[in-house]
DNA sequence: TGCGCTATGTGCGCTTTCGCACATACGGTG
DNA sequence: CACCGTATGTGCGAAAGCGCACATAGCGCA
């Protein structure tokens, strides 16, 4: 095998036992990326999970406006399109070439069904963490492109989602700890939704009024994460 | 059982078939979580995996400078502790309890043992997994508290990691879609970088000349994630 | 050789957020 | 009920980044 065509210049691969490798190399499928190259669409189903040998992909969330935020690099030590073996299918992410070369590909069908062997619990365990991950990767996008009012919103309704009733017990200082700004900023938010009758608040108690109000004035970010985790981890069916 | 200690209250372990409770039901011991307790600390080894009932958690990266930010909420759709069964033990954010309520809990070791049983390519996908999950939540946070000039160095940093040899086909329009910043800013900092001898470039070409420059100016975030992947993906053991 | 497209450099006013200093106000404790 | 600690409100000036407009400059192709 040419040092060109070696499925083992990716380090995952090569992490496999020689006794895996009997198995696994017929189903690999050598491929060239070429810069630009999509290799999965945001919410679509994902054909293969990728393999780079000496190629870079960008995972990118691409807003609703069309402004875009990188989410994480992979190159020779990943593997692009996880959501196959998490158990959701798809993400809300696209992947994107950003340096051409080769990599190695394996057919959805192949990967997920050597998962399927496996437990309920770790199905279970899987596609939380995939909802986990969504959560992450849109806070970064939101760090970087939202006000901190929409931020605020995001997170009273994230967390408000969490909890019954409607009342949080959170000071100022704490959100602004959570949303790694200003505790001012947080005043300043927060006195604009009790304005807006979205909120009511009071040294460490914040009602919340109007979810409805909440969710039109937040960005898309929390309705992204809230409909993966409907998605993935849907209230009683069987997964 | 009373509603009060109901494990069905948590999401996740309300969707494991029947079958599987006969296992897992005996393993889960009833814990009350207090407001600011830390179930676990950053790059520490983790005792349990934590199923929140009606509590919250919140998981924060607390950087060097003492100032913190949060990646992610954990309610009863979720597990904290996910690095117990991705396979890194440990990871370098903390999780707090954000509001006070019950929780369920299964010890490190009963949790691994179920996934021992599974396959070797599972494991390396899923330590995989949690290498990116750093990087995700890493970005996060850099897009909170970190310069432009910083994060390009990050950025940089990275891809080189990816390649071979010290240069980049790619041009700054490019590299701003990527950081979610406008392309002036990028053509700042590249000068920037450009003037102090680490970087020089033309045209959708950069080349890295000091990266150990690059390293000395770029922000912690780089080395987070740097040593997050060589810890769960080492260049060569049998993991 | 010269034209045109694309990549990069620059200026300017605006908005958001920061950092700091300090004012106010609620509420639990003695 | 008075006090004090904590929570919240406010007012600066400074800095970073944005949006826009436009200038310059290198490379490829006719």
């Amino acid at each position: 095998m040419s040092p060109k065509s070696d499925p083992l210049r990716n380090r995952l691969l090569a992490a496999l036992p020689m006794d895996e490798w009997q198995s696994w190399g017929p189903k690999l499928e050598h491929v060239k990326l070429s810069l630009g190259q999509v290799l999965y669409e945001s919410d679509c189903p994902q054909s293969h999970v990728y393999f780079p040998a000496n190629s870079i992909v960008s995972l990118l969330y691409v807003m609703e406006n069309g402004a875009s935020a990188e989410i994480a690099v992979v190159g020779n030590e990943g593997v692009v399109g996880i959501s196959l073996f998490m158990g959701g299918e798809s993400t809300p992410s696209r992947a994107v070439v950003q340096s051409a070369g080769d990599a190695y590909r394996v057919k959805a069908g192949t990967i997920k069904h050597a998962f399927n062997e496996s437990g309920p619990l770790l199905h279970v365990l899987l596609r939380y963490t995939q909802a986990l991950i969504t959560q992450m990767a849109q806070t970064a996008v939101c760090n970087r492109h939202h006000s901190l009012d929409q931020q605020l919103c995001r997170w009273l309704l994230l967390s408000l989602d969490r909890l019954e009733g409607s009342e949080l017990h959170m000071t100022q200082e704490l959100i602004a700890n959570m949303l790694g700004v200003r505790r001012e900023g947080v005043t300043a938010a927060a006195l604009k939704l009790q304005a807006a009758g979205l909120i009511r608040y009071a040294r460490g108690r914040v009602h919340v009024l109007d979810r409805a109000g909440l969710e039109e004035r937040t960005c898309e970010c929390y309705g992204v994460v809230k409909r993966e985790y409907d998605r993935l981890l849907p209230e009683k069916e069987a997964w």
